[in-house]
DNA sequence: GCGGCGTATGAAATCGATTACAAGATGCTA
DNA sequence: TAGCATCTTGTAATCGATTTCATACGCCGC
């Protein structure tokens, strides 16, 4: 019964692969230049600079590049050029899909406009990194984007050692001639912490994200830096680690209700960690925003679909993409940045504060 | 200021590429050679047959590479040796991230422990379909895979022209010689209403899926194979049309409400719909389970944080990626394939009604 | 001391394109 | 009609590896 479903799939396969074979080892150019009688060197000039063709010639050749399908090998062009058109975009492991996604998408429909493919890679150990280093180090990209503060870095080689055009993503390394391109997490931090100080809060849990994290560093100094200003700073601030996922949310939320005095408001590093913190606190038979405020980070769309809505930081997640690709592109190909960068070589979004049902004054007990 | 912003930057750009062009412009097999005292074609040896050179020139030429920090010049191994080690996987737009991306990370995690780079091409339109299909049959490509039961098709030219390996995933185009592995979409949905009726409810709302889609087609066949067994078909089934987004689950709970005789029982055609749709219903007054039970499809995450949790069918969405990975790797490397499939060459994973808090027994005054 | 064999290495062909240079054809001017 | 510019096309080098085939060397047995 097995060997018979392997002969059936077998047959097949060897099927299609031979009905596909004029197809697979597809026409070379030289195929085509037999078929139209004329030299491999005016087929590849029909096809990158047709205008120098006569009119006979070129309708001749392309006539024949229809007939047998034929496509250039990008593998052969690329390596005789000496640029290929690949980019590859280094993401975290396990990232915060409705997220990344969207920037993600920002990032591949600019670049596919501007003719290139997007190879993703996604970090997780050493294994995977020292591939992606090999990957940028083997001559075939032409740019490099990451959207982490990290760069896959394994025993002294760097993703950096190609040498290749790059772009930093949502965070900042600090590279130098690595221009990035997010928010201002500091600055939308503080507005997340005044939104809560001018709803009559004065004290805040603050669920973190992974430490040493550039986004979370940035994050807390703002937190910090909001509650410095307002007096507040160090008695008003709980901190509570966390790793940007569900279950951090889950567990940050026990640490609260383990408090023997509770903030009124709370903090999660993210809408993902905001949402499984509102979850755990709804079980316990608190409600919000009557015995806590919450506030999450990102702007999800999911952010708007818990009950209440969240209130959130929402980031411009398809620019983010869109404007580090663009940019990309522009270093890539050797034009001035039409992005706007700061001394650093920074380009900040703005971001939005989206208030909705889950914050509100602290309850009148906690107010002072 | 301007300008200066942009000269600032290019110097800092062009800094960066003169130090790094001995990196960019990278050591060559030849320079690998010429420092070691050997010719190209053990440099080459070196790399891949160690074990064909002496002891001591092999030593020799290892710590040339060390040294100048070569790495084989992938374009061109790869058009030498006529086979590349890149897929192409087909995603169709906007694509449901939480359900997508985990798919996708089975697919990487078992494609790049394989050796091969995964290349990421959202379907969006014509222009994106034609270069997915140049992508395809332009020599660069090892395999493909799909994501979607539609295939990227523009004016007779196939994304299957190139004759590549491939595999289907998430659903089967039913293309000869093309593997599938999916889920059981018709039983899947019979599992749903199934679960429904056993709860008393004898009839449903349903939010469909877009309308020609294969794994909507499925789910739609299973239900009504459901309530025709149960004897309950047509009259039990209430549909409403839908395309598997937030706000198909808006409308699609607009509608419900507008009814005056509204079924007890409501499935989505997948948890982001239905989340939507719970969030509307929310607002409106309603109770769920209280008033209606909901049902979703796919098992994301969000499905177990929304209030109350969805009951949802939960798919192996890891091991889908991970399986069609795999089979695709042996369909290449031309082994017959440990994955099990049956006459039509599919291959089905098993999936787990998650039963939760958003369904129950129907309202009383709603029994028969 | 010589034929034969195995091992280690190198020379050169090759993959499929692009492109610099050369050459032939055509037309225009003097 | 010779001379030169222009246009069209072809020849051959090239990109950076892999791999076949040939060669050189050492060693063995007779």
């Amino acid at each position: 019964m097995l060997s018979e479903k392997e002969i059936d799939y077998n047959t097949e396969i060897r099927l299609t692969y031979k009905r596909s074979i004029p197809a697979r080892r597809s026409a070379r150019i030289s195929d085509v230049a037999r078929a139209a009688g004329v030299s491999v060197a005016t087929v590849s000039r029909a096809v990158s600079a047709p205008e120098k063709l006569s009119e006979g010639t070129r309708r001749r050749v392309l006539a024949a590049i229809d007939e047998l399908g034929y496509t250039p090998n990008t593998l052969a062009r690329q390596l005789r050029v000496g640029s290929s058109r690949m980019i590859l975009v280094v993401v975290p492991r396990r990232s915060n899909p409705p997220f990344f996604s969207e920037v993600l998408r920002g990032v591949d429909v600019t670049l596919v406009e501007a003719g290139y493919v997007l190879i993703t890679g996604y970090m997780e150990g050493e294994d995977r990194d020292l591939r992606l280093i090999e990957l940028a180090t083997s001559g075939h990209l032409a740019g490099l984007m990451t959207t982490s503060g990290k760069l896959p870095q394994v025993n002294g080689r760097s993703i950096l050692d190609g040498g290749l055009p790059a772009v930093a993503l949502c965070a900042d390394p600090g590279v130098k001639g690595m221009p990035a391109v997010l928010i201002d997490d500091e600055a939308a931090a503080r507005s997340q912490a005044r939104h809560l100080l001018e709803l009559g809060h004065r004290r805040i849990f603050y669920v973190t994200g992974p430490a040493g994290n550039y986004n979370e560093t940035a994050r807390h100094r703002g937190i910090v830096a909001e509650l410095t200003a307002a007096g507040l700073y160090p008695e008003a601030l709980v901190e509570c680690p966390g790793d940007y996922v569900f279950e951090a949310g889950h567990r940050g939320a026990e640490a609260y209700l383990a408090l023997a005095d509770r903030p009124s408001a709370v903090i999660c590093s993210n809408d993902e960690c905001a949402v499984a913190f509102m979850k755990t606190i709804r079980s316990a038979g608190l409600t919000i925003p009557g015995d806590l405020s919450l506030i999450g980070f990102d702007g999800i769309e999911f952010a708007d679909y818990c009950e209440p809505a969240l209130t959130t930081i929402a980031q411009p997640r398809f620019e983010l993409g869109a404007t580090a690709a663009k940019l990309l592109v522009e270093m890539i190909s050797g034009v001035p940045p039409s992005v706007d960068l700061d001394a650093q070589n920074r380009s900040f979004l703005d971001v939005d504060l989206k208030v909705r049902g889950s914050t509100a004054a602290p309850p009148a007990g906690q107010r002072d």
